[in-house]
DNA sequence: GGCCGCGGGCTTGTATACAGAAGGCCTTGT
DNA sequence: ACAAGGCCTTCTGTATACAAGCCCGCGGCC
């Protein structure tokens, strides 16, 4: 792995992961020591970061880890909502219906993972990704998925400000079931209308339970 | 200003205006000795390029500049009309009437402009941005700006490919008349629907005057 | 006492030297 | 003659040295 790959990938989780707080400066020299790579491709990742919002030049005192501030989420979400709203309709259209079918069923059985320790936890994480992944291949649109996947650095840390109770996470699994099903059904209004209302759900919930930094 | 941001600029031109065409290997050391910087800041231009993809690592032999197929033009539009079609109807919204009606009354006096000469059509295409830089202003969402923005630049590298002929252009400058009047009317379907009328006819005007490179 | 100007220190921006890797070509064996 | 393997060239990736810019703080001046 490249030097300026792994800076980024460390950089980016320390962000994402609340480890390094908005408005902590990121200087060169500092952060190339402490990663253990030079400047050159220290200064790579900090390009990528910045390119993807994480990071904001702070005109010649090195760049700062960028706030979130809650228009900033609402604002995420709206976005959110357009894209995921059309990928969702995107993928009934073209999706293969047994691929969709077979994650609603797996979906539906969510609750007994998330009830369960931590690793069950994981799976459950990896389930919905799967989701995310099959209705990236089915809209076959490599300019609508790299928007999404753009957002979805932000949206994970977002997620990270909320609390993830399994009561919550039983009810996305069910809302995430009900778009499986639309997609399997090949219907993109309906698709289209429970990526809706999952976003919706989700928007309030992260607002409700949102923890200050 | 910064050596790197003049060889992302010379760069970017050079692929936008086809001069350089998909397939050239941008090699560094060629470059940075044609652009007259050092590799360092051209590195970063290469880098940013490759982000917005315009171009893509050649795994161990340069960066090439790349392709825009067909199915990429359609994938571009069917994106763009989602992004652009959300921030017409957000603009309807929360836009300010006055500016929007002002824009129209331009915008329906553009034929003007178009049969001229090409200074006057420059003028043209600065009000058309006037209108999209007050529909991004309007709408008051950084990541839906943002997200519109990266599309944009490839959009113009379309439309290099396609003949701007008078009569489309007073056709467009129509249809760009009719969204601003659905924005000042505070209509968001309205709005909406025009948006995707005017890219619709676009992309149709584009596929049809494609020219091969 | 407040404001403007200048200098020191630290920061980023750039250039270049070095190392590692990958592809191409030549050679050699079958 | 063809294929496979190794060497060599050339590229990218990384490190470091150098230059330029900016902010902060101090001092003088109004």
């Amino acid at each position: 792995m490249r030097a300026s790959d792994k800076a980024y990938a460390a950089l980016r989780d320390d962000i994402i992961e609340w480890r390094l707080l908005p408005g902590t400066v990121l200087a060169e020299v500092e952060q190339s020591e402490r990663l253990g790579v030079s400047r050159t491709p220290l200064r790579e990742a900090l390009s990528r970061l910045t390119a993807e919002g994480l990071t904001r030049t702070a005109g010649g005192r090195g760049v700062v880890v960028t706030d979130i501030s809650l228009e900033d989420i609402d604002e995420l979400f709206e976005l959110r909502e357009t894209l995921e709203g059309k990928a969702a309709a995107l993928a009934a259209e073209r999706g293969d219906a047994a691929t969709f079918e077979q994650l609603r069923n797996e979906l539906l059985q969510a609750p007994q993972l998330i009830s369960g320790a931590d690793p069950a936890r994981h799976d459950y994480y990896g389930l919905v990704g799967r989701l995310d992944a099959a209705i990236d291949a089915a809209i076959s649109n490599s300019y609508l998925v790299q928007a999404m996947r753009s957002l979805r650095v932000h949206l994970v840390r977002v997620r990270r400000l909320a609390a993830d109770d399994a009561e919550r996470l039983t009810s996305a699994a069910a809302e995430h079931a009900a778009i499986a099903e639309a997609i399997a059904a090949g219907n993109p209004r309906l698709a289209e209308a429970a990526t809706t209302l999952h976003l919706h759900r989700s928007l309030s919930h992260v607002k409700a339970t949102h923890i200050p930094h």
